[in-house]
DNA sequence: TATGAATGAGTGTTCATTCAT
DNA sequence: AATGAATGAACACTCATTCAT
């Protein structure tokens, strides 16, 4: 891809790197193919940042930071619709989160010097935690409306919400054939129900 | 370490495979670690093997494996104890399997030619999907002993199970400060409270 | 290192050359680093020197003849003094002088880029053949006030003189472990006293 | 310049480096140029040497030693001959070491990673310090025997010797012409009587 | 079958030099 | 003239894989 003269280089790099994240996660990732994506010269990127590690955590920011940007606007309002229906919206919208992001992140696991420059970096305004504190905001908010049990745990219940994201998530990348792109509707309905009620009987409780 | 006579030269690589993948993960390891692992010649897996990857694929399953030897007998029997302490085993023992056998398997998302060589290998008779099945099963059980609600769907429930171990582990894993190994034993607590109950207020079911 | 005004830039660029020379030697000297010390931007300097090699012989020439102002005044006058006192001063002045220029000079035996354009350069009115030169002349002037051997020969002297400077500065650069920057001044001493006298017993000359 | 199969491969990286080491010197030399000259592939050093350093080191020992080794029996013997003649031996000796020698050393001054892994091997049996010494041993057998003065310093007289040395061959490294190999007869014979006789006037000692 | 030396393409990185502005 | 971003060949070094023994 060439340049549009519109950026800096620097911001054209991030870019190019930025995408190839998303198409084929860090591991494994060479400034050269950077490179070769941005239509640039090889060692163009050391007059931009210190290393390849540099490149790649700004990339992963960025890239991170443009997925939540394209799901700004979805999240339920407490108090708005049915607590179902608004979870059943949350989980949606966790899931296409990290459907764009996990992939790449997964890779990182075995890259330290890549986790220390991104612990560098601004905290991301959202990102993983984002969705997390967002959502638990959301259930205390639904707690003071009543529309939410007291007792209920809004950290575990975010815990639940993310966790069964990064496993839908990842199964589908282990699994060489691919799977489909979406979880199976039935099972996310069957999700946010048991998100709801639990799975104990009716009862005194 | 030293060959014993007892095992094949293919199984001793495998186990000094399966030992590198536990200790250190798949990403970085080489082909030279492992001979030096195992005490024998650099291309001697050329021998018992097509690649390096169907040798870890091999050596990831051996360690799945064994990890799972390693807990058997901890699983909860329906209808005894609590089902609130047997949620708790069970999270327990999935959060155990999981610590073990994640930090190996992210690595891998990023190696289509090991994930190829994985699905090669006959099913798991345990691993993730494992723990998954397993506990979808006890919760059928404990369904027709009527201690678990006739509604739940037991397979939504073992994915946020499963979930919650993989968001648990995967956070560690990506912090560079590294963090505690063991969970908040609160969060724990409340993670099983909120499978059981959900989050909706009580009401007439 | 700002510039000030009063010079050219080409002067400027070559005084900043001289600088890191003198600090660093010839050797992994970028011409970024020039540029850098100069203050001005990397490629500035294509357009005053055909190649980094011509900037460096200037420099190398500037650097050689600042070290030989630096010890201008020092040399002692035939007929005044002892024979001995004036041989030690020139002892020290040359090693004084091989000391700030060997290190930049050893460095270069193997650039031949570097060597060609240093001898396009005007011959230096000093350097390593001037001590040579002026010592050489101070002996042929106590040769005429009867205080030197006729029979001595001047050049071989001044060029045992200077080979001595060569090696004493010459090992400490070979001692990684440095070396005192100071000679052994007995073995200065006793340097002095056989060039004076040589080896040979005393006899009927 | 294939290789014989008389050796191993060690070896014969080590004298394709040495023969680099003594055509160019150490500086500029690249593993590759080392592999070519070897006639093997580009990454087979690192099979025998930690890295490029160890076998550079190892290399100039290796050169060291073989030019020392041509040298062998010209050692002139206390006692025997002029010491005139003597001493003319031991410059001629020392020069021709040292045109072998220095070229490759003098590129050393600049590789501290180099001069340190030259520092970690046994120490030479001779080299430049050897001659040094040996040259000062003559000077004390002589002594013993009446034909040098009892006052004349041995290692004054060596250090004379080697850094004479040291200048004829710098100077001729350094002249991009490259100039005669050999010296000025007419000097060698001066410089010998100088080390002899000194300069000052022959007197009542 | 086991060895381990040899291979060579590939890695991240540097840096003298160019050239549009 | 001066800039400084871009270039791309070169560097030291790694490692999966091969193959003569």
């Amino acid at each position: 891809m060439l340049r549009d003269g519109g950026q800096s280089l620097r911001e054209h790099l991030i870019a190019a790197a930025a995408r190839l994240l998303d198409r084929r996660g860090a591991a494994g990732l060479t400034v050269r193919d950077v490179a070769r994506e941005a239509g640039v010269a090889d060692g163009v990127l050391y007059n931009h940042f210190a290393d390849k590690e540099e490149l790649l955590a700004h990339a992963l920011h960025a890239h991170i930071r443009a997925v939540e940007a394209a799901l700004a606007g979805a999240v339920p309002q407490p108090g708005e619709g049915s607590l179902a229906g608004n979870l059943r919206v949350w989980l949606d919208r966790s899931l296409a989160l990290h459907a764009a992001i996990l992939p790449a992140l997964a890779g990182l696991t075995t890259q330290p010097k890549l986790l220390a420059r991104l612990a560098e970096l601004p905290a991301l305004p959202g990102g993983d935690p984002g969705v997390r504190a967002e959502f638990a905001d959301y259930l205390r908010a639904e707690q003071r409306l009543g529309r939410v049990a007291p007792t209920a745990d809004p950290r575990a219940a975010a815990t639940l919400l993310v966790g069964v994201c990064h496993d839908l998530v990842l199964s589908r990348l282990l699994d060489p054939a691919g799977g489909p792109p979406q979880p199976d509707p039935e099972l996310v309905a069957a999700l946010v129900d048991t998100l709801l009620r639990g799975v104990a009987p009716a009862g005194p409780g």
